[in-house]
DNA sequence: AACAAGACCTGCATGC
DNA sequence: TGCATGCAGGTCTTGT
């Protein structure tokens, strides 16, 4: 579920009620995450003190005063959420840490494809999951001149193209569908036939949406919250993603839907060439 | 090698 | 009501 705007969203709802702040304990209630929590795990995070919160493609990372990255990636179901050790545990808690002011960080995860770890802080560029990670379109920038020039080395549908997070890391589903529908370009296309003017779009049109979707705290369909347990409002601005038959926003055509390597994929007939 | 499809998990909506 | 089926926002692995 969480792409790049609900992982800005958690990290800077997580930001205020992490910095500063030293780990007292750490409880593991079901390791078989996506990737399994090893048994050091536990013993590396206590007694830390919390530096910095950050967010790369859809990963949080928090950085602890030793030199260590604690890593978290929602994967579609996953939340981290601040509360007081007094509120009732759900079902699916996986892991809790304890913070020195008393509160605790819970991370729940129905479907188990997110995961929580921790590196040193110089291995994080070598880790397996950050080597396939292309640019950050709001950390690294994004050219329209890259885009065209890697779309033009494959015949893959351009959906695809886009979902690939070593191209552009940090789209899902849901805003590949959307910037699509921003750039007037149907998902189905092959991405060598892309023009030069239409990659300048997408690049231009990428930050954008994914600005405007921070701006509203994200998408919330069914699961996503963020630290504070509140819903994203983004969903009520989408144009095309699950609003098959319903009127364009544009010019009123019926949103048609197909599906793509078993995912929905949502356009415009008539804006999206 | 590049690409597409399947697998991983659980919960929920839908239809018979 | 109960059961089966299909579907869900991510990413890794397998097969063509």
């Amino acid at each position: 579920m969480p792409e790049l705007p609900e992982v800005e969203t958690v990290a800077r709802t997580l930001r205020g009620h992490l910095v500063g702040r030293r780990i007292t304990a750490v409880r593991i209630l079901e390791p078989r995450l996506r990737l399994p929590v090893p048994a050091d795990f536990a013993g590396r995070l206590a007694d830390r003190r919390i530096g910095a919160v950050r967010r790369r493609a859809k990963y949080v990372l928090i950085d602890l005063d030793d030199a260590q990255v604690w890593v978290i990636h929602l994967g579609m179901t996953g939340r981290v959420i601040v509360c007081p050790p007094t509120r009732a545990r759900e079902r699916h808690d996986h892991a809790v840490w304890t913070l020195d002011d008393g509160n605790e960080v819970r991370f729940h995860d129905p479907r188990r494809f997110g995961f929580t770890a921790v590196l040193a802080a110089n291995a994080l560029a070598d880790w397996p999951p950050f080597l396939k990670l292309g640019p950050d379109p709001l950390l690294d920038g994004f050219s329209g001149a890259a885009l065209y020039e890697v779309a033009h080395r494959s015949r893959r549908r351009l959906k695809d193209l886009l979902l690939d997070q070593s191209v552009v890391a940090g789209l899902g589903n849901i805003y590949v569908n959307e910037v699509l529908f921003r750039a007037g370009l149907r998902p189905l296309r092959r991405s060598h036939l892309l023009t030069r003017a239409a990659a300048d779009r997408l690049a231009r049109e990428i930050p954008r949406l994914l600005r405007e979707a921070i701006r509203w705290c994200g998408t919330s369909f069914s699961d996503y919250r963020d630290a504070d347990g509140n819903r994203g409002s983004f969903q009520d601005r989408l144009c095309v993603y699950q609003r098959q038959g319903l009127p364009c926003r544009t010019c009123g055509t019926a949103i048609r839907q197909a599906r793509l390597g078993n995912r929905g994929t949502f356009f415009c007939p008539r804006c999206q060439k």
